[in-house]
DNA sequence: TTCTCAATGTGCAAAGTTGCGCAATGGGAA
DNA sequence: TTCCCATTGCGCAACTTTGCACATTGAGAA
């Protein structure tokens, strides 16, 4: 037994129609506006029934936003490649720093999609709770590099202050005339929230 | 005119109608469980039609969680209260202070109600967006004060880790038992973010 | 290889959400 | 006071979400 095994033919075929549906929303929101696409197109559009979306995704929303999900689940996972020494938030900032910037190389239609989510409003409300579904993982990252309890307030709050920073940058950014640099934007928030409000 | 006029027969009925279909939610949530509740028990309770409720809220959770808004709404108006000179971070902490201690002393149902929000999972989601969208309400007053520009980084971050640590901390409180003070942990995760996380 | 079980996909029905249009009414202008 | 209209309540229809039951199919045991 390997610590990556194969993840099996079943656990591959749900992550195909996972990303199949995710891929055929994006592209029928690009094509028609986000808010004319239906269920039963994306359901259509990815092969599936209508039943078997929901199974997937909660909503719409969901749907849309799963790209950003996994991005952010991606830089999560990062975080574990930092040397084991260094300090919590030194290693958070470093992995949202090799992750915006090899983000700013080549994006070409991300930008699109962030717009996108800007002119839907009911888009921000599970953008929200996107990044708050990300809490317990993080959480869960930081507690096995530092060994601390995964629920004590100190965990919970770096979890869920960074995470905040993400978001509150995101959204100054998506305000902000095209060719904005995120990473600066996103830098600056992780250092207002690294040197404290008091 | 006034400064604070009389809202007029209208707006009164409104907020009336309002704070009915809250009550009519909670009673039923309560008598019969948080997930038996239907919109159409609410509203009939209420003495509305089911498109009305929709006038009001967009989901049951937010009828439900309509309290938990009103309260926050009333503690970011204290913060109007507090002397001009103080800096931003120590009004919201005196603000907070003087809520929260003021809340130990009656809350007959309130613990009822949140060990009730706890319970349904479905909540959760809805009361991260609750918070959210008080960060705006926040943003708008510490500008005020402040004379900054409510969409600037400074500003916007120190609502986005201010409401994130009443939220934090009132996660944690849920998962203590019965009786632990919720000031004490809201005291914590408010000094942690005061004092930064670099 | 074959058998068994749990995970997955689907249809169906009940409940929830939202845009549209119409009727009633409070607030303010004339 | 009388009139106008923006706001509010509501019915309706289209669409979305969710619980339930059943068929299908990988994964692992025998």
């Amino acid at each position: 037994m390997t610590t990556a095994a194969e993840p099996g033919l079943r656990e591959r075929k749900k992550a195909a129609t996972r990303q199949s549906l995710h891929a055929a929303a994006m592209r029928l929101a690009i094509e028609h506006g986000p808010e004319r696409v239906t269920v039963e197109a994306i359901a259509d559009e990815a092969g599936v029934s209508r039943r078997t979306f929901s199974n997937y995704f909660g909503s719409k929303e969901e749907a849309l936003l799963y790209g950003d999900y996994q991005r952010i689940h991606l830089l999560i996972e990062q975080v574990r490649a930092r040397p084991a020494g260094e300090p919590t938030w030194v290693a958070l900032t470093a992995a949202a720093e090799q992750f915006y910037l090899k983000l700013g190389d080549l994006d070409p239609q991300w930008v699109a999609q962030s717009r996108l989510v800007r002119a839907q409003p009911g888009l921000v409300g599970a953008q929200v709770q996107t990044f708050a579904a990300l809490e317990r993982d993080l959480s869960a990252e930081i507690a096995a590099r530092t060994g601390a309890d995964p629920a004590s307030v100190r965990v919970k709050m770096t979890s869920a202050v960074f995470l905040a920073s993400l978001r509150v940058a995101l959204h100054i950014w998506l305000d902000k005339p095209p060719g904005t640099n995120l990473w600066e934007l996103v830098s600056e928030t992780l250092a207002e929230a690294g040197r404290g409000f008091a």
